[in-house]
DNA sequence: CGAAAGACCTGTGCGC
DNA sequence: TGCGCACAGGTCTTTC
């Protein structure tokens, strides 16, 4: 469930609560939750400190310094950052180092000053974390592994010019064009049907039918949709997604179509439907959002 | 290279 | 009460 704005959120907190802190120790519970990781995790991790926290998409990562929290001048190195992907219910939460163990606790990190650790809990086990190194050159330092996702629409990097030409070179459905990470990245089910109402098209619309100007409003409806989950501290349907304190956003509230089969579209008031698509659903409205006749699944 | 299908996971809720 | 099954769905891998 975790989407941009969910993520962002996480990586807000972990800023304010993890940068600058010093790891004391980590321990792995679960061996999935460090599937991708080269190497021994905790080994990789003790008496390193992240430095901030930083987001593309739907991916976390936190630059690691050598030793203590004091900030050195001179040269970085391209280094290497711990990164987090919270997968389906993943949940990165500060804690008391003293509370109850949650049942699908799969990482944990104490910090040199004793004070709340940093714990990696995840049900469904989609998520994961790894030390990876960071790519150097003129673009933004990313970690290595995320180095194929492309920008996402809330960073300065994301080119709208770019994505609409590779947009328009696809030729599949909108709506898997927008689940696309290496197209863009951030999107996922609910906030893709969420602009696709916004925006007045239908999930299966080819995407080489779409013109300039309608990419243009479709990539405003997404912005607009995120930033204004994120401002209300993201969505969440159950207490599967919560920020660092453990606490849900409530943008679910003012979701227009997601999870609202058979009741009345917010603008016409036609009862929204569901449809199967790509082993999940999809929500429209089809008054607003009528299925294409060259529609593409 | 791109498009699409399959695999990976566990808890919840429903019908029978 | 309990069983089987659909569903939730992000991303990596495989296949064509």
């Amino acid at each position: 469930m975790p989407e941009l704005p969910e993520v962002e959120v996480v990586r807000r907190g972990l800023e304010s609560w993890v940068a600058g802190r010093t790891v004391a120790a980590a321990e792995v519970l679960h061996p999935r939750a460090v599937r991708r990781n080269a190497g021994d995790l905790p080994a990789q991790l003790k008496g390193r400190t992240p430095a901030s926290a930083e987001r593309r998409g739907k991916y976390l990562w936190l630059p690691l310094r050598d030793g203590g929290p004091a900030e050195g001048p001179g040269e970085e190195e391209p280094g290497e950052a711990l990164v987090a992907h919270l997968g389906m219910s993943g949940q990165l939460l500060v804690v008391d180092p003293l509370s109850p163990i949650e049942k699908h606790l799969r990482v944990r990190m104490g910090f040199t000053d004793g004070g709340p650790e940093l714990r990696f809990v995840d049900q469904r086990t989609f998520g994961h974390l790894l030390v990876a190194p960071m790519t150097s050159g003129p673009a933004r330092p990313v970690p290595e592994p995320i180095a194929h996702i492309a920008p996402d629409p809330l960073e300065a990097a994301f080119d709208d010019e770019r994505f609409a030409e590779r947009l328009r070179l696809r030729r599949t459905g909108i709506k898997r064009a927008l689940l696309d990470q290496s197209l863009i990245s951030g999107v996922g089910n609910i906030y893709a049907d969420e602009a696709l109402w916004r925006a007045r098209l239908h999930w299966a619309r080819p995407t080489e039918t779409l013109t300039r100007p309608k990419i243009a409003e479709l990539l405003a409806e997404v912005r607009a949709v995120m930033t204004e989950a994120l401002e209300q501290g993201g969505t969440s349907f159950d207490s599967l997604y919560v920020n660092v304190n453990g606490e849900s956003g409530y943008f679910d509230r003012s979701l227009a179509v997601y999870g609202r089969r058979d009741e009345p579209c917010r603008r016409c008031g036609t009862p929204i439907r569901r449809e199967a698509f790509m082993n999940r659903s999809s929500y429209s409205c089809p008054k607003c959002q009528p299925r294409p006749r060259n529609a593409r699944p």
